[in-house]
RNA sequence: GGCCCGAUGGCGGAGUGGUUACGCAGAGGACUGCAAAUCCUUGCACGCCGGUUCGAUUCCGGCUCGGGCCUCCA
């Protein structure tokens, strides 16, 4: 089997993977926050996530994969304009910040699962509080501060801080609005009194006064619950590369120094991997801007989630990868047309890949997948060995089951008529669609071609496209 | 101001020191009453200027342009 490399941040360059404990993959994914829906740009980190899980896998490792949810952060004060939108949305809708929060985090395991994103460990963030505490403790004498406004992290604490970043520490001439007192610029909240006076909906009690965990522990903390120190690899989007990873390390490493682990540049995972943004002409994805980019709103207009998933694996999880209408439509029509060919073969069994004619596909598949998750490429070998002729459906089942489990398309189960998805804005119900085409059937039966052009016309009005040699008989036209 | 990326055919997007991506769109063909869908075939590229080299889209330097991060952010 060849090696699995993957591109470790950490020290920029590809390394083979080499599991902590023996047949086993534990993988930490940054997840959302959820104070709003998720937009497309955000559900490609987890696209990738899951890309790499499913890899793992692949190899023959038992994965352990936890994507965690943050549902606390500061929610009241500080005067941010995302938290006023929070607070707004909980007042308008008569909700608390918890209901906020469970909320969006359904709406996000919900999108998770329309990609085909397998069930991971989704660990909220308020359920592990009281270790947040814990860890506080423990490190606070070594390596933290008390302001007046909260425990601080001293960054001069810990050995290399910011190299996963390869961050200058002097800050310079940057736009930080530092902190009263802060000692480097760079130090960053362990914890966050609440200001005296206010209330928050979300706060405890602690050795540092009431209020709530500073944003980047809880990560450290479950990371380190549910996985161990070190394990495997740790994801997240390409901006965490910058302040919130670097944070994480160096919240990880002041937790080995003090407990035994010693090693003092342990980072809590070996592996830190980035997924790059989906962009827009506009630049990047934005919540505030315009047309908010959800993947409902593909499934609006009559795009199907797993056409987003194809979009997302033709690029290299590392590149920048250009959002467009016309970009997602050739995504809908390449898995269109991949699905046609799985359908073609028949129903019935999935056979053994095993077999010499498909060798050249799956070498070319499993270098791919094996070179840093080479997604584009590894989907061009399952084309090829789609396109292969004069061999049992059986086998050509099993080669392709077996590069799914990998790709996620669903291939074996998605249907053309499941990728036919009902634009919201369609005005014609299915059954007054099937019911012209019946009177369009007995017009061109009797060589009435005016009649059966007229109605393909009136379907053609109301978004419907005629297509008599494909056995679905019609089709949405995208919105 | 500091740090860091990218520049590939109409669009998206892989990859490589000397042969190829691939997808969508386009073109031609098959099929069709005509279209559409589908299938087959197919044209089109490597930002600019130097350097290294027998040879550079691929390595090095400079330039131009674009983008990201430095503040919550996938």
């Amino acid at each position: 089997m060849t090696d699995l490399k993957l591109f470790n941040s950490l020290t920029r360059s590809l390394e083979t993977f080499e599991p902590v404990h023996p047949g086993e993959a534990r993988v930490y994914s940054c997840g959302p926050t959820v104070y709003n829906y998720q937009h497309i740009g955000n559900m490609r980190a987890y696209v990738f996530a899951d890309t790499l899980g499913r890899v793992l896998q692949w190899k023959g490792y038992k994965l352990t994969h936890v994507i965690n949810i943050t549902d606390v952060g500061h929610l009241t004060s500080d005067a941010d304009e995302g938290e006023d939108k929070m607070e707004r949305m909980a007042a308008r809708e008569g909700k608390s910040a918890w209901d906020i929060a469970k909320f969006y985090q359904q709406d996000f395991e919900r999108d998770l699962a329309r990609l085909n994103v397998q069930s991971k460990q989704h660990p909220r963030a308020t359920e592990y509080v009281e270790a947040m505490i814990a860890w506080g403790e423990r490190i606070a004498e070594k390596h933290c501060y008390e302001l007046d406004s909260g425990l601080y992290f001293d960054v001069s604490t810990v050995d290399d801080y910011g190299r996963l970043a390869r961050a200058v520490t002097d800050e310079g001439e940057g736009r930080i609005d530092t902190v009263e007192g802060k000692r480097n610029a760079a130090d960053f909240a362990i914890w966050r009194k609440t200001p005296a006076g206010e209330t928050r909906q979300m706060e405890w009690d602690s050795p540092w006064g009431r209020g709530a965990p500073g944003w980047h522990l809880e990560c450290s903390v479950m990371g380190e619950a549910l996985l161990g120190f070190p394990f495997d690899i740790h994801t997240g989007g390409i901006d965490h590369r910058e302040i919130h990873h670097p944070n994480e390390i160096a919240q990880n490493q002041a937790w080995c120094c003090t407990n035994g682990l010693d090693d003092a540049r342990n980072s809590g995972a070996k592996i830190w991997m980035h997924n790059n943004f989906l962009v827009e002409r506009s630049g990047k994805m934005s919540k505030s801007a315009g047309e908010f980019l959800r993947l409902q709103l593909l499934v609006d207009k009559g795009y199907h989630p797993l056409a987003y998933r194809l979009m997302c694996l033709q690029a290299h999880y590392r590149s920048e990868l250009e959002f467009s209408w016309e970009g997602l439509e050739a995504a809908l029509t390449r898995l269109k047309r991949m699905v046609m060919a799985v359908e073609r073969l028949g129903e019935g069994d999935i056979g053994d890949a095993d077999h010499p004619k498909f060798a050249p596909m799956r070498d070319k598949f499993a270098a791919a997948v094996s070179d840093d998750l080479n997604t584009a490429v590894a989907l061009v070998a399952l084309e090829e060995a789609l396109a292969v002729k004069k061999v049992d459906g059986a086998v050509k089942r099993g080669v392709i089951a077996d590069m799914d489990a990998v790709l996620g398309l669903d291939l074996l189960s998605v249907s053309r008529a499941d990728l036919r998805i009902r634009p919201a804005s369609a005005a014609i119900e299915e059954s007054e669609i099937e019911d012209a085409l019946a009177r369009r059937k007995a017009a061109r039966a009797e060589k009435d071609f005016a009649t059966s052009d007229a109605i393909r016309d009136e379907l053609a009005a109301k978004g419907v496209e005629v297509m008599d040699g494909d056995p679905l008989g019609w089709e949405w036209k995208l919105a």
